[in-house]
This record gives C-alpha cells, sequence and structure tokens, in this order.
RNA sequence: GCACAGGUGACCGAGUGGUUAAUGGUAGCAGACUGUAAAUCUGCCGCUCUUCGGAGCUACGGAGGUUCGAAUCCUCCCCUGUGCA
C-alpha cells in the first residue's frame, strides 16, 4: 500500500539546510539515531561514523536526560568532560529533556507545578526533576542541542486537559530558558573552549556565514515551492553531498566541515504540545515561539493517535512555526512517514524504531518490511534489501541474519540495527538530494511503502 | 533373573478417580514495536470441520478390567533407569 500523496507541489515547503553545532554540521532533513543510555543500542560510535552511502553517518545522535541522571549520574559524565568524551563521540548531541519519561515511566511518577517526582525505575528511589534540574543535567551532559523540559500528554486526552498540559509545558519552557541562558557557559566543552572544529572553511558560501548565529543553529534555508527558489537557496550544496570526505573516528568534526564559526554555546529548542487539538498546537507554538528559542520541536505525537492525526497536528503546528529556524518533529517514525513529514518542511526527527525493530528482527528495506526471523528466510541468499549499499546488506545473507537472530546471537542485533540505520540515513539522504532537484514526488510516491 | 523407580502431546516436565485436549518450560509458527523501564511483548502451537459462538474425532507405553466417569485404581504384557545376583 502507498501512502496517499499530501504534498503534490514538486518539493513544496521541504527545505535542505545545514545546522552547525560546536561539534560538526548536520544536513537536514535528519534523522538522528536514538542514544538513549549513552549508546546507540548495539552500534559502535565508529560504525554510526559512516553508516550509509557515502559514508556520511550520522551527523547527530541522541542522549536521554532521565537515563544518563540516573546511570552513571550527571556529574559523573561532566567530571570526565561531558558525554562526547566520555561516549568517544566528536560529532553532534541532542539530549532529551526527561519529559518524555514522565510520560512514559507514567506508573511511577507525579507531575506537580514545580515540576515531576518519580520513582527510579532502576532502584526505586525518588527522585524530582524540575525544568531547572533537567538543564542543569543537561548542560553537565553537554549536550549541543538542549531540549526545554516539557509534558508530553497523554493520548487521548480532553480539552481542558491538555490545555493545563500545554500551559503548564509553557511555564516549563520558560523556566527552562532562564536557567539555561543563565548556565549554558558551564557545559563542559564550553569551559574548555572547545573550537577545535571546522577545517578548511573555503567552501561554505560568505552570505550564509553571516547567518551564523552564535547559538548553534541557525542557518537554515527555505525551499520555496518552485524549483527556481529551491536551485538558488541550494546551489551552495551542489557539490557537497559527494565531496564530504569520510570521517573517522579521529578527524571527526576536525576536518571536512567548513569552517563557519562554530557555536560556543549549547541551543536550547523549545518544545510545541497540545495534544491533538489543532487550535492548542498553534496557540501553543505562537507562545513557545514568543518566549523564544533558536528551533523548535514539534512533541507529543506518536503516542497512539492515527497517522492522519499526526499529519494533520505537524501540519498545523508546522504553519505557525518560524520558516528560517530548525523544526523537530520528535518521536517519529516509519521510513514513508520520516519522508512524508520531510516533504512537509520538518528539518528534524527523532525515533527508537530502526533500533529497537532491529533488535527485534524486523527490518526496513526498498520493498517494506521484512521480518528476518520469518522461516521463509532460511534459506534466502539474498542480501536483506538487495538495493541497500550498506555494509550489511554488501556482505550478508538473509538466512544468515535469520540463523544470528534464532541462534539468539548478539551480532544479530548489531547487524540488523546498522541495516536499518543505514537505511534511514539514506532515506534523508535521498530526501535532501531530491529536494536539491527540486522533486520529492517520486519519494512520497514510491520508494517508501508500507508492508 | 530379582528388587526398587519410571514410561504424559516435537522435547523436558506437572498432574495420581470428575470444569483435562491435559499446568509450566523449551523448541516451532506468526504478529506488534514511533522524543527506549523493550535482545521486549502478544497470539497460535493433537487432527478435521466452522456461520469463528463452536462442533466432531483421536490422545497420557500396550491390551484388558473396575467405575456413572480413568492419564490417574486393578491385572497381564512391553520398554527404560538404578541396585543386587
Amino acid at each position: 500500500m502507498t501512502l496517499p500523496l499530501t504534498i503534490q507541489a514538486k518539493s513544496g515547503p521541504a527545505r535542505q539546510a545545514r545546522i552547525h553545532t560546536a561539534h560538526g554540521d548536520v544536513e537536514t532533513p535528519a534523522f538522528m539515531p536514538c542514544g538513549t543510555a549513552g549508546s546507540v543500542k548495539a552500534v559502535p560510535q565508529d560504525i554510526l561514523e559512516d553508516l550509509g552511502s557515502g559514508n556520511l553517518g550520522a551527523q547527530i545522535i541522541l542522549g536521554n536526560t532521565y537515563h544518563l541522571y540516573l546511570r552513571p549520574g550527571h556529574e559523573l559524565v561532566r567530571n570526565l568532560g561531558g558525554l562526547h568524551k566520555f561516549m568517544s563521540w566528536e560529532r553532534a548531541l541532542l539530549t532529551d529533556s526527561g519529559g518524555f519519561q514522565v510520560f512514559s515511566l507514567s506508573e511511577l511518577r507525579k507531575v506537580s507545578e514545580e515540576g515531576v517526582s518519580f520513582r527510579s525505575h532502576l532502584d526505586g528511589t525518588s527522585h524530582l526533576f524540575t525544568p531547572e534540574r533537567s538543564m542543569e543535567i543537561q548542560i553537565a551532559l553537554g549536550a549541543d542541542i538542549v531540549m526545554a523540559f516539557d509534558e508530553c500528554t497523554e493520548h487521548p486526552a480532553e480539552k481542558e486537559r491538555t490545555r493545563q498540559s500545554m500551559e503548564l509545558t509553557l511555564r516549563w519552557a520558560k523556566r527552562s530558558k532562564e536557567y539555561f541562558e543563565k548556565h549554558k557557559n558551564e557545559c563542559p566543552w564550553v569551559e574548555s573552549g572547545h573550537r577545535e572544529i571546522g577545517g578548511s572553511g573555503d567552501r561554505e558560501n560568505q552570505d550564509q556565514e553571516a547567518e551564523v548565529s552564535e547559538s548553534a543553529i541557525p542557518e537554515c534555508h527555505r525551499a520555496q515551492p518552485g524549483a527556481a527558489a529551491v536551485h538558488d537557496s541550494f546551489a551552495v550544496h551542489e557539490s557537497f553531498l559527494p565531496e564530504l570526505p569520510t570521517l573517522s573516528a579521529k578527524n571527526a568534526g576536525r576536518m571536512g566541515y567548513p569552517n563557519h564559526e562554530s557555536p560556543t554555546t549549547p541551543a536550547l529548542f523549545g518544545i510545541v504540545q497540545g495534544g491533538m487539538y489543532t487550535d492548542l498546537r498553534r496557540e501553543s507554538a505562537e507562545r513557545t515561539i514568543e518566549i523564544g528559542f533558536p528551533g523548535y520541536a514539534i512533541g507529543g505525537l506518536s503516542v497512539g493517535e492515527s497517522r492522519e492525526k499526526t499529519r494533520e497536528m505537524i501540519a498545523a503546528t508546522l504553519e505557525m512555526l518560524p520558516k528560517d529556524q530548525p523544526r523537530y518533529v520528535m518521536g517519529v517514525g516509519y521510513p514513508e512517514e520520516i519522508v512524508q513529514y520531510a516533504a512537509m518542511g520538518v528539518d528534524m526527527m527523532d525515533c527508537v524504531l530502526p533500533t529497537r525493530a532491529a533488535r527485534h528482527g524486523l527490518l526496513f528495506t526498498s520493498e517494506g518490511r521484512m521480518n528476518i526471523k520469518n522461516a521463509r528466510y532460511a534459506q534466502d541468499q539474498l542480501p536483506p534489501d538487495p538495493k541497500c549499499n550498506c555494509r550489511v546488506c554488501g556482505r550478508y545473507t538473509r538466512a544468515y541474519l535469520r540463523h544470528l537472530f534464532v541462534s539468539q546471537e548478539p551480532l544479530a542485533a548489531v547487524l540488523n540495527t546498522i541495516h536499518n540505520l543505514a537505511f534511514y540515513l539514506d532515506t534523508m539522504r535521498s530526501v535532501r538530494h531530491a529536494i536539491e532537484l527540486g522533486d520529492l514526488s517520486g519519494m512520497l510516491r514510491g520508494s517508501v511503502s508500507l508492508a
């Protein structure tokens, strides 16, 4: 089954851009693998760095405040030089605020104006998260992009309840920003004057440099509907992708990247809530923008609502968000979904799906979904996805991957995850390419289909 | 040969007169997974039909028997393990 075409215009509102961080650039639209507890489960950092076609690899991954706070503890991470150093990841990092855990650990928590008190799922001890605390932890971890502390409204939720939740998130957003602005210089790599990123620098267009903000982000080009505009905006990137040098752990972030004035402090993103009510979504967006952030996330989605609802909420919110700043939809989605959202003008997305599904034996391929544990692959000599260029598809057969999975070999999780992430990253790479060419319609229609 | 202990669905293993097609595991088959309490969870798993409510067969080593009713009690036989000759 193919997704209904929702974006008819060539590249429509889709944008291709580049986000600058102190730890390298991020080409958008981007998919960001989840590295919750300081690890993208089952995949070593050096492999993350050259995942997918062209060895561009993951340019940014997520970490999680809640998990890293509980174990090993944010102070420990700070003392060891911050999360980048701790986990040997020199590229960009985004940390989630712990807001989502407030939602997913619902039986163990209690929400108040002050914040959220909760019991650790590890040992039952009591803890309190407040916006200030979340900022303190994320700054200690040293993320390049820090997320405001929010409440992910449960679904379904009555309108009044949703409004109250939204209001709480807005008040928390304000508090998050206040604390963040005061303390962002305490981030470990700021202290050590992290300026080693950036190399030759002659490839980047001067006009764009002028737009670079001191505070991560910034330069987000809007691709107007219409090929000319798109081409104009992205002319500078014409040969960017193919020419990006392969990055290794050693030189990541040091070579190949244009010499921007790298941000010297982390950036804080606001989060739009509002449940499944478009008017609340709009209001949440407006009021979050009033507070003022260098980027905006759309949270509270993929919590059980229909895909049509998700799309509707994203569309309603995107209308309100600044066109020249990053927009990040949190927690999505399937390959066909991230393509669609990118086409709608979303710049960043993250999701546990490719990694978790991989560990459960579900592979995403150009043909749809493949449950590699199925008996029918027992003697299948083909690679998981014959059209995929990843190192797994280039080397192993379905029969072997099925054997590994059935035998519960840890390598099954490793290889499956590598493939899925490569597939996701390649999907986004293709989306960027399509935007560059000014025509996304082919991607929306064809390559990604529902199984 | 004698003495004990046993023989339960693909395997291991509960059950020792009645909601028993038979608890649990394992293996097998399939499904789910969306800011990660997830290498997790769910369903199916004797055979044949089914209007998906169910219906009918065949089953606890084999053959008889007791009983309204037996995987469960009795008899004989077969087989396995341990010990003694």
